[in-house]
DNA sequence: ACAGATATCTAGATGCTGTCAGGCCCCTCA
DNA sequence: TGAGGGGCCTGACAGCATCTAGATATCTGT
Protein backbone atom coordinates (compact mmCIF):
# COMPACT_ATOMS: atom_id res chain seq x y z
CA UNK A 1 0.00 0.00 0.00
CA UNK A 2 1.55 3.20 -0.63
CA UNK A 3 -0.62 4.60 1.80
CA UNK A 4 1.63 3.74 4.08
CA UNK A 5 4.28 5.83 2.96
CA UNK A 6 1.98 8.92 2.94
CA UNK A 7 4.44 10.50 5.36
CA UNK A 8 7.36 9.75 4.38
CA UNK A 9 7.58 10.26 0.52
CA UNK A 10 5.79 13.05 -1.40
CA UNK A 11 5.36 16.46 0.18
CA UNK A 12 6.93 16.32 3.48
CA UNK A 13 4.10 17.98 6.06
CA UNK A 14 5.34 21.43 6.36
CA UNK A 15 5.68 22.29 10.33
CA UNK A 16 1.92 23.88 10.55
CA UNK A 17 -0.17 20.99 8.27
CA UNK A 18 -1.41 18.84 10.01
CA UNK A 19 -1.32 15.00 9.58
CA UNK A 20 -4.54 14.24 8.18
CA UNK A 21 -4.18 10.14 8.87
CA UNK A 22 -4.00 10.65 12.39
CA UNK A 23 -6.74 13.09 13.10
CA UNK A 24 -9.10 10.84 11.33
CA UNK A 25 -7.96 7.79 13.82
CA UNK A 26 -8.75 10.13 16.44
CA UNK A 27 -11.93 11.60 15.36
CA UNK A 28 -13.07 7.87 14.77
CA UNK A 29 -12.09 6.37 17.88
CA UNK A 30 -14.13 9.46 19.57
CA UNK A 31 -17.28 8.51 17.63
CA UNK A 32 -16.63 4.79 18.52
CA UNK A 33 -16.64 5.97 22.10
CA UNK A 34 -19.78 7.98 21.17
CA UNK A 35 -22.19 6.21 19.45
CA UNK A 36 -20.66 2.35 18.76
CA UNK A 37 -19.79 1.29 15.16
CA UNK A 38 -23.29 2.30 13.89
CA UNK A 39 -22.19 5.93 14.37
CA UNK A 40 -18.85 6.01 12.51
CA UNK A 41 -19.99 7.19 8.93
CA UNK A 42 -16.89 8.12 6.67
CA UNK A 43 -18.29 11.22 5.68
CA UNK A 44 -19.22 11.96 9.30
CA UNK A 45 -15.58 11.61 9.98
CA UNK A 46 -14.41 13.86 7.09
CA UNK A 47 -16.94 16.15 8.06
CA UNK A 48 -15.66 16.25 11.97
CA UNK A 49 -12.15 16.19 10.69
CA UNK A 50 -13.27 19.13 8.02
CA UNK A 51 -11.83 17.57 4.67
CA UNK A 52 -14.09 16.30 2.06
CA UNK A 53 -15.80 12.73 2.24
CA UNK A 54 -13.13 11.53 -0.07
CA UNK A 55 -10.11 12.43 1.40
CA UNK A 56 -10.10 9.51 4.14
CA UNK A 57 -10.17 7.21 0.99
CA UNK A 58 -6.90 8.44 0.70
CA UNK A 59 -5.35 6.98 3.84
CA UNK A 60 -8.31 4.29 4.52
CA UNK A 61 -9.21 1.65 1.41
CA UNK A 62 -12.49 1.38 3.49
CA UNK A 63 -14.68 2.35 6.38
CA UNK A 64 -13.33 -1.08 7.48
CA UNK A 65 -10.05 -0.32 7.33
CA UNK A 66 -10.27 2.55 9.76
CA UNK A 67 -11.77 0.47 11.96
CA UNK A 68 -9.04 -2.44 11.75
CA UNK A 69 -6.57 0.48 12.45
CA UNK A 70 -7.94 1.09 15.48
CA UNK A 71 -8.68 -2.65 16.28
CA UNK A 72 -4.65 -3.24 15.94
CA UNK A 73 -3.53 -0.40 18.27
CA UNK A 74 -6.17 -0.95 20.62
CA UNK A 75 -4.53 -4.82 20.69
CA UNK A 76 -1.54 -3.14 21.10
CA UNK A 77 -1.46 -1.02 23.56
CA UNK A 78 -3.97 -4.09 25.68
CA UNK A 79 -0.66 -6.60 24.90
CA UNK A 80 1.46 -3.95 26.54
CA UNK A 81 -0.14 -3.52 29.49
CA UNK A 82 -0.72 -7.10 30.30
CA UNK A 83 3.01 -7.50 29.12
CA UNK A 84 3.76 -5.04 32.20
CA UNK A 85 1.38 -6.71 34.67
CA UNK A 86 3.31 -10.21 33.53
CA UNK A 87 6.73 -8.74 35.16
CA UNK A 88 4.99 -8.13 38.57
CA UNK A 89 5.41 -12.07 39.21
CA UNK A 90 8.85 -11.43 39.48
CA UNK A 91 8.46 -8.26 42.05
CA UNK A 92 5.49 -8.74 43.84
CA UNK A 93 4.44 -12.48 43.12
CA UNK A 94 2.00 -14.60 41.47
CA UNK A 95 -1.50 -13.12 43.24
CA UNK A 96 -0.03 -9.72 42.37
CA UNK A 97 0.22 -10.22 38.69
CA UNK A 98 -3.07 -11.94 38.47
CA UNK A 99 -4.86 -9.11 40.10
CA UNK A 100 -3.23 -6.77 37.92
CA UNK A 101 -3.30 -8.59 34.74
CA UNK A 102 -7.69 -8.31 35.55
CA UNK A 103 -7.39 -4.97 36.18
CA UNK A 104 -5.11 -3.93 33.15
CA UNK A 105 -7.51 -5.99 30.83
CA UNK A 106 -11.01 -4.00 32.33
CA UNK A 107 -8.85 -1.29 33.05
CA UNK A 108 -8.33 -1.04 28.69
CA UNK A 109 -12.06 -1.93 28.12
CA UNK A 110 -13.51 0.61 30.20
CA UNK A 111 -10.69 3.20 29.01
CA UNK A 112 -11.43 2.46 25.72
CA UNK A 113 -14.96 1.22 25.36
CA UNK A 114 -15.67 1.78 21.71
CA UNK A 115 -12.68 0.15 20.16
CA UNK A 116 -12.83 -2.79 22.85
CA UNK A 117 -16.55 -3.59 21.76
CA UNK A 118 -15.69 -3.76 17.88
CA UNK A 119 -12.52 -6.03 18.84
CA UNK A 120 -14.02 -9.06 19.06
CA UNK A 121 -16.96 -8.59 16.64
CA UNK A 122 -16.15 -9.86 12.61
CA UNK A 123 -19.32 -8.61 11.41
CA UNK A 124 -17.83 -5.04 11.97
CA UNK A 125 -13.95 -6.05 11.79
CA UNK A 126 -12.99 -9.13 10.19
CA UNK A 127 -9.68 -9.90 11.34
CA UNK A 128 -9.38 -12.24 8.48
CA UNK A 129 -9.19 -9.48 6.04
CA UNK A 130 -6.21 -7.60 8.36
CA UNK A 131 -3.37 -9.58 9.05
CA UNK A 132 -2.51 -7.09 11.92
CA UNK A 133 -5.28 -7.23 13.83
CA UNK A 134 -4.47 -10.87 13.65
CA UNK A 135 -1.10 -10.29 14.91
CA UNK A 136 -1.54 -8.16 17.67
CA UNK A 137 -4.19 -9.81 18.84
CA UNK A 138 -2.27 -12.83 19.20
CA UNK A 139 0.17 -11.01 20.67
CA UNK A 140 -2.23 -10.18 23.64
CA UNK A 141 -3.26 -13.41 24.16
CA UNK A 142 -0.04 -14.82 24.42
CA UNK A 143 0.69 -12.58 27.19
CA UNK A 144 -1.90 -13.71 28.98
CA UNK A 145 -0.97 -17.52 28.41
CA UNK A 146 2.16 -17.01 29.56
CA UNK A 147 0.39 -15.80 33.12
CA UNK A 148 -1.36 -19.23 33.33
CA UNK A 149 1.54 -21.27 32.02
CA UNK A 150 3.24 -19.52 35.28
CA UNK A 151 0.54 -19.82 37.94
CA UNK A 152 -0.14 -23.77 36.77
CA UNK A 153 2.75 -24.86 35.05
CA UNK A 154 2.72 -26.25 31.71
CA UNK A 155 -0.09 -28.97 32.42
CA UNK A 156 -3.32 -27.94 31.81
CA UNK A 157 -2.35 -24.47 31.66
CA UNK A 158 -4.31 -23.75 28.07
CA UNK A 159 -7.81 -24.54 30.17
CA UNK A 160 -6.60 -21.81 32.53
CA UNK A 161 -6.36 -19.08 30.30
CA UNK A 162 -9.25 -19.89 28.64
CA UNK A 163 -10.90 -19.70 32.50
CA UNK A 164 -8.88 -16.33 33.19
CA UNK A 165 -9.39 -15.10 29.55
CA UNK A 166 -13.46 -15.67 29.91
CA UNK A 167 -13.81 -14.36 33.19
CA UNK A 168 -11.95 -11.24 32.36
CA UNK A 169 -13.19 -10.70 28.92
CA UNK A 170 -17.10 -11.75 30.53
CA UNK A 171 -16.61 -9.27 33.29
CA UNK A 172 -15.89 -6.44 30.69
CA UNK A 173 -18.93 -6.85 28.48
CA UNK A 174 -21.18 -7.13 31.10
CA UNK A 175 -19.56 -3.85 32.86
CA UNK A 176 -19.64 -2.38 29.43
CA UNK A 177 -22.84 -3.22 28.25
CA UNK A 178 -24.65 -5.88 30.58
CA UNK A 179 -26.67 -5.89 33.19
CA UNK A 180 -23.60 -4.71 35.91
CA UNK A 181 -23.51 -1.17 33.78
CA UNK A 182 -26.65 -0.32 35.64
CA UNK A 183 -25.26 -1.19 38.82
CA UNK A 184 -22.20 0.33 38.82
CA UNK A 185 -22.40 3.49 37.19
CA UNK A 186 -19.87 5.93 38.97
CA UNK A 187 -16.00 4.84 38.18
CA UNK A 188 -15.39 4.31 42.09
CA UNK A 189 -18.32 2.21 42.45
CA UNK A 190 -16.39 -0.13 39.08
CA UNK A 191 -13.33 -0.07 41.05
CA UNK A 192 -14.42 -0.93 44.36
CA UNK A 193 -17.09 -3.46 42.55
CA UNK A 194 -14.06 -5.26 41.08
CA UNK A 195 -11.47 -5.39 43.84
CA UNK A 196 -14.06 -7.54 45.48
CA UNK A 197 -15.13 -10.08 42.73
CA UNK A 198 -11.44 -9.81 41.56
CA UNK A 199 -10.00 -11.16 45.32
CA UNK A 200 -12.38 -13.61 45.23
CA UNK A 201 -12.04 -14.99 41.82
CA UNK A 202 -7.79 -14.68 42.73
CA UNK A 203 -8.40 -16.78 45.95
CA UNK A 204 -9.89 -19.10 44.28
CA UNK A 205 -7.43 -19.64 41.22
CA UNK A 206 -4.73 -19.98 43.35
CA UNK A 207 -6.15 -22.26 46.21
CA UNK A 208 -6.84 -24.38 42.66
CA UNK A 209 -2.87 -23.86 42.02
CA UNK A 210 -1.80 -24.30 45.13
CA UNK A 211 -3.60 -28.03 45.44
CA UNK B 1 -49.69 -1.13 19.48
CA UNK B 2 -52.31 -2.37 17.14
CA UNK B 3 -49.71 -4.88 15.40
CA UNK B 4 -50.10 -7.04 18.09
CA UNK B 5 -53.56 -7.96 17.16
CA UNK B 6 -52.88 -8.10 13.68
CA UNK B 7 -53.42 -11.93 13.31
CA UNK B 8 -56.59 -11.68 15.27
CA UNK B 9 -58.46 -9.10 14.49
CA UNK B 10 -58.89 -7.81 10.90
CA UNK B 11 -59.04 -10.29 8.20
CA UNK B 12 -58.57 -13.31 9.33
CA UNK B 13 -55.75 -14.62 7.63
CA UNK B 14 -57.23 -17.45 4.30
CA UNK B 15 -55.74 -21.08 5.10
CA UNK B 16 -52.96 -20.59 2.08
CA UNK B 17 -51.88 -16.90 3.79
CA UNK B 18 -49.00 -16.68 4.80
CA UNK B 19 -48.08 -14.99 8.52
CA UNK B 20 -45.70 -12.51 7.16
CA UNK B 21 -44.61 -11.08 10.54
CA UNK B 22 -43.45 -14.11 11.51
CA UNK B 23 -41.77 -15.11 8.09
CA UNK B 24 -40.16 -11.59 8.56
CA UNK B 25 -38.54 -13.02 11.84
CA UNK B 26 -37.86 -15.73 10.51
CA UNK B 27 -35.66 -14.11 7.74
CA UNK B 28 -34.02 -11.81 10.00
CA UNK B 29 -32.66 -14.22 12.72
CA UNK B 30 -31.09 -16.29 9.47
CA UNK B 31 -29.78 -13.14 7.85
CA UNK B 32 -28.09 -11.97 11.56
CA UNK B 33 -27.07 -15.51 11.67
CA UNK B 34 -25.22 -15.71 8.13
CA UNK B 35 -23.90 -11.98 8.27
CA UNK B 36 -24.41 -10.36 11.44
CA UNK B 37 -26.61 -6.99 11.78
CA UNK B 38 -24.90 -4.88 9.62
CA UNK B 39 -26.12 -7.56 7.06
CA UNK B 40 -29.77 -7.29 7.94
CA UNK B 41 -31.51 -4.41 6.25
CA UNK B 42 -34.90 -3.75 6.13
CA UNK B 43 -34.84 -3.80 1.75
CA UNK B 44 -33.26 -7.26 1.72
CA UNK B 45 -35.33 -8.73 4.72
CA UNK B 46 -38.77 -7.83 2.59
CA UNK B 47 -36.69 -9.24 -1.00
CA UNK B 48 -36.08 -12.56 0.89
CA UNK B 49 -39.51 -12.29 2.23
CA UNK B 50 -40.80 -11.60 -0.83
CA UNK B 51 -42.72 -8.25 -0.22
CA UNK B 52 -42.33 -4.69 -0.70
CA UNK B 53 -39.46 -2.74 0.82
CA UNK B 54 -42.77 -1.13 3.29
CA UNK B 55 -44.74 -4.03 4.13
CA UNK B 56 -42.30 -4.70 7.53
CA UNK B 57 -43.14 -1.40 8.41
CA UNK B 58 -46.52 -2.53 9.13
CA UNK B 59 -45.42 -4.85 11.76
CA UNK B 60 -42.37 -3.22 12.92
CA UNK B 61 -41.72 0.40 13.46
CA UNK B 62 -38.33 0.38 12.09
CA UNK B 63 -35.15 -2.25 11.77
CA UNK B 64 -34.51 -1.34 15.38
CA UNK B 65 -37.55 -3.07 16.35
CA UNK B 66 -37.11 -6.25 14.62
CA UNK B 67 -33.82 -6.84 16.29
CA UNK B 68 -35.53 -5.85 19.60
CA UNK B 69 -38.26 -8.22 18.71
CA UNK B 70 -35.78 -11.28 18.08
CA UNK B 71 -33.84 -10.23 21.24
CA UNK B 72 -36.71 -10.48 23.63
CA UNK B 73 -37.20 -13.54 22.16
CA UNK B 74 -33.76 -14.87 22.59
CA UNK B 75 -33.52 -14.06 26.38
CA UNK B 76 -37.00 -15.70 27.14
CA UNK B 77 -35.41 -18.72 25.79
CA UNK B 78 -32.59 -18.40 27.27
CA UNK B 79 -34.45 -18.12 30.56
CA UNK B 80 -36.50 -20.84 29.83
CA UNK B 81 -33.36 -22.71 29.44
CA UNK B 82 -31.64 -21.56 32.63
CA UNK B 83 -34.68 -22.29 34.71
CA UNK B 84 -34.99 -25.81 33.36
CA UNK B 85 -31.14 -26.67 34.14
CA UNK B 86 -31.93 -25.31 37.88
CA UNK B 87 -33.96 -27.76 38.06
CA UNK B 88 -31.36 -30.28 38.35
CA UNK B 89 -30.68 -29.13 41.67
CA UNK B 90 -33.14 -31.58 43.38
CA UNK B 91 -33.28 -33.97 41.13
CA UNK B 92 -29.54 -34.45 40.68
CA UNK B 93 -27.33 -31.80 42.72
CA UNK B 94 -25.49 -28.57 42.87
CA UNK B 95 -22.74 -29.20 40.69
CA UNK B 96 -24.76 -31.37 37.67
CA UNK B 97 -27.20 -28.15 37.65
CA UNK B 98 -24.05 -25.74 38.05
CA UNK B 99 -22.55 -27.57 34.79
CA UNK B 100 -25.88 -27.84 32.98
CA UNK B 101 -26.65 -23.94 33.43
CA UNK B 102 -23.38 -23.30 32.01
CA UNK B 103 -24.20 -25.75 29.47
CA UNK B 104 -27.74 -24.03 28.29
CA UNK B 105 -26.09 -20.45 28.24
CA UNK B 106 -23.29 -21.79 25.99
CA UNK B 107 -25.44 -23.75 24.00
CA UNK B 108 -27.81 -21.40 23.12
CA UNK B 109 -24.95 -18.62 22.35
CA UNK B 110 -23.47 -21.20 20.21
CA UNK B 111 -27.30 -22.59 18.73
CA UNK B 112 -28.17 -18.32 17.75
CA UNK B 113 -25.01 -17.06 17.30
CA UNK B 114 -26.96 -13.90 15.59
CA UNK B 115 -29.38 -13.06 18.19
CA UNK B 116 -27.16 -14.18 20.78
CA UNK B 117 -24.24 -11.54 19.79
CA UNK B 118 -26.55 -8.54 19.72
CA UNK B 119 -28.35 -9.16 23.26
CA UNK B 120 -25.41 -7.31 24.76
CA UNK B 121 -24.65 -4.48 22.47
CA UNK B 122 -26.69 -1.46 23.16
CA UNK B 123 -25.99 0.40 20.05
CA UNK B 124 -27.48 -2.36 17.92
CA UNK B 125 -30.70 -2.45 20.51
CA UNK B 126 -30.79 -0.65 22.75
CA UNK B 127 -32.71 -2.05 25.96
CA UNK B 128 -33.41 1.55 27.14
CA UNK B 129 -35.99 1.73 24.19
CA UNK B 130 -37.84 -2.12 25.01
CA UNK B 131 -39.37 -2.89 27.91
CA UNK B 132 -39.84 -6.32 27.04
CA UNK B 133 -36.01 -6.77 26.08
CA UNK B 134 -35.50 -5.30 29.32
CA UNK B 135 -37.89 -7.80 31.09
CA UNK B 136 -37.04 -10.60 29.51
CA UNK B 137 -33.15 -9.72 29.96
CA UNK B 138 -34.07 -9.51 33.83
CA UNK B 139 -35.78 -12.84 34.16
CA UNK B 140 -32.76 -14.58 32.73
CA UNK B 141 -30.21 -13.07 35.20
CA UNK B 142 -32.40 -14.04 38.05
CA UNK B 143 -32.04 -17.86 37.06
CA UNK B 144 -28.50 -17.17 37.38
CA UNK B 145 -28.70 -15.45 40.41
CA UNK B 146 -30.98 -17.89 42.06
CA UNK B 147 -28.80 -21.10 41.82
CA UNK B 148 -25.70 -18.95 42.74
CA UNK B 149 -27.76 -17.92 45.78
CA UNK B 150 -28.56 -21.64 46.23
CA UNK B 151 -24.72 -22.42 45.95
CA UNK B 152 -23.56 -19.59 48.59
CA UNK B 153 -26.10 -18.61 50.39
CA UNK B 154 -27.11 -15.70 50.96
CA UNK B 155 -23.65 -13.69 52.05
CA UNK B 156 -21.60 -12.46 48.91
CA UNK B 157 -23.99 -14.43 46.13
CA UNK B 158 -23.74 -11.59 43.89
CA UNK B 159 -20.05 -11.47 43.53
CA UNK B 160 -20.46 -15.29 42.59
CA UNK B 161 -23.55 -14.73 40.32
CA UNK B 162 -21.42 -12.30 38.38
CA UNK B 163 -18.46 -14.28 38.76
CA UNK B 164 -20.30 -17.33 37.00
CA UNK B 165 -22.26 -15.37 34.32
CA UNK B 166 -18.80 -13.76 33.44
CA UNK B 167 -17.36 -16.65 32.86
CA UNK B 168 -20.22 -18.52 30.98
CA UNK B 169 -20.34 -14.90 28.73
CA UNK B 170 -16.87 -14.74 28.14
CA UNK B 171 -16.43 -18.04 27.14
CA UNK B 172 -19.51 -17.84 25.23
CA UNK B 173 -18.14 -14.55 23.31
CA UNK B 174 -14.50 -16.37 22.87
CA UNK B 175 -15.80 -19.00 21.05
CA UNK B 176 -17.98 -17.21 18.84
CA UNK B 177 -15.34 -14.51 17.78
CA UNK B 178 -12.41 -14.89 19.69
CA UNK B 179 -9.78 -16.81 19.39
CA UNK B 180 -10.85 -19.87 20.22
CA UNK B 181 -13.27 -20.21 17.33
CA UNK B 182 -10.17 -20.88 15.41
CA UNK B 183 -9.31 -23.92 18.01
CA UNK B 184 -12.37 -25.15 18.52
CA UNK B 185 -14.00 -25.70 14.58
CA UNK B 186 -15.83 -28.77 15.02
CA UNK B 187 -19.22 -29.49 17.02
CA UNK B 188 -17.46 -31.82 18.81
CA UNK B 189 -14.24 -30.53 19.67
CA UNK B 190 -16.23 -27.39 21.22
CA UNK B 191 -17.98 -29.75 23.18
CA UNK B 192 -15.23 -31.76 24.14
CA UNK B 193 -13.30 -28.71 25.07
CA UNK B 194 -15.96 -26.82 27.26
CA UNK B 195 -16.64 -30.21 29.39
CA UNK B 196 -12.71 -29.70 29.92
CA UNK B 197 -13.28 -26.21 31.43
CA UNK B 198 -16.65 -26.72 32.83
CA UNK B 199 -15.66 -29.76 35.08
CA UNK B 200 -12.79 -27.81 36.15
CA UNK B 201 -14.41 -24.19 36.62
CA UNK B 202 -17.36 -25.73 38.66
CA UNK B 203 -14.37 -28.09 41.17
CA UNK B 204 -13.09 -24.43 41.79
CA UNK B 205 -16.68 -22.86 42.63
CA UNK B 206 -17.80 -25.96 44.33
CA UNK B 207 -14.21 -25.71 46.17
CA UNK B 208 -14.72 -22.67 47.44
CA UNK B 209 -17.82 -22.47 48.49
CA UNK B 210 -17.79 -25.90 50.55
CA UNK B 211 -15.17 -23.82 52.49
C1' DA C 1 15.66 26.73 -12.11
C1' DC C 2 12.85 23.83 -14.54
C1' DA C 3 10.02 19.33 -15.69
C1' DG C 4 7.88 15.58 -14.42
C1' DA C 5 6.35 12.50 -10.82
C1' DT C 6 3.64 11.90 -6.98
C1' DA C 7 1.22 12.78 -2.59
C1' DT C 8 -2.82 15.00 -1.34
C1' DC C 9 -7.15 16.54 -1.83
C1' DT C 10 -11.68 17.96 -4.41
C1' DA C 11 -15.88 17.27 -7.39
C1' DG C 12 -19.40 14.59 -9.29
C1' DA C 13 -22.01 10.40 -9.95
C1' DT C 14 -23.97 5.66 -8.87
C1' DG C 15 -26.58 2.55 -6.39
C1' DC C 16 -27.53 1.23 -1.97
C1' DT C 17 -30.03 2.26 2.48
C1' DG C 18 -33.98 3.72 6.17
C1' DT C 19 -38.01 6.05 6.42
C1' DC C 20 -42.09 9.30 5.35
C1' DA C 21 -46.58 10.11 2.78
C1' DG C 22 -50.10 8.47 0.59
C1' DG C 23 -53.04 5.01 -2.15
C1' DC C 24 -55.52 0.73 -3.20
C1' DC C 25 -57.86 -3.70 -2.18
C1' DC C 26 -60.60 -6.65 0.36
C1' DC C 27 -62.67 -8.27 4.67
C1' DT C 28 -65.78 -7.38 8.50
C1' DC C 29 -69.50 -5.60 10.70
C1' DA C 30 -73.44 -2.76 11.02
C1' DT D 1 -74.76 -2.08 1.00
C1' DG D 2 -71.57 0.91 2.55
C1' DA D 3 -68.24 2.62 6.11
C1' DG D 4 -64.06 1.48 8.48
C1' DG D 5 -59.87 -0.52 8.87
C1' DG D 6 -56.23 -4.06 8.41
C1' DG D 7 -52.71 -5.38 5.09
C1' DC D 8 -49.96 -4.30 1.73
C1' DC D 9 -47.98 -1.46 -2.22
C1' DT D 10 -46.00 2.71 -5.07
C1' DG D 11 -43.30 6.73 -5.02
C1' DA D 12 -40.10 9.94 -3.17
C1' DC D 13 -36.24 11.79 -0.35
C1' DA D 14 -31.99 12.31 2.05
C1' DG D 15 -27.91 10.03 3.64
C1' DC D 16 -24.54 6.54 3.00
C1' DA D 17 -20.07 3.96 0.92
C1' DT D 18 -17.58 3.89 -2.83
C1' DC D 19 -15.94 4.64 -7.81
C1' DT D 20 -13.89 7.66 -11.43
C1' DA D 21 -11.76 11.81 -12.83
C1' DG D 22 -9.58 15.61 -12.12
C1' DA D 23 -6.96 19.61 -9.64
C1' DT D 24 -2.92 21.47 -6.64
C1' DA D 25 0.99 21.47 -4.29
C1' DT D 26 5.40 19.77 -3.22
C1' DC D 27 9.44 16.85 -3.90
C1' DT D 28 13.28 14.78 -7.04
C1' DG D 29 16.40 14.59 -10.68
C1' DT D 30 18.63 17.27 -13.89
Amino acid sequence: MRHMQARVLGRPKSDSARDLRRDLLLTSRQMLDEGGPTALSMREVARRTACTHQAPYHYFDNRESILAALVTDGFDTLAVRLEEANELVVTAGVRAALLASGAAYLGFALGHPGVFRIMFRPDVCDPAKFPTVQASGARARSALDRLCAIMHGSQAHAAWATILWAHVHGLACLLLDGPLALQCQTESQRAEYLLGVGEQFADMVLAKAAR
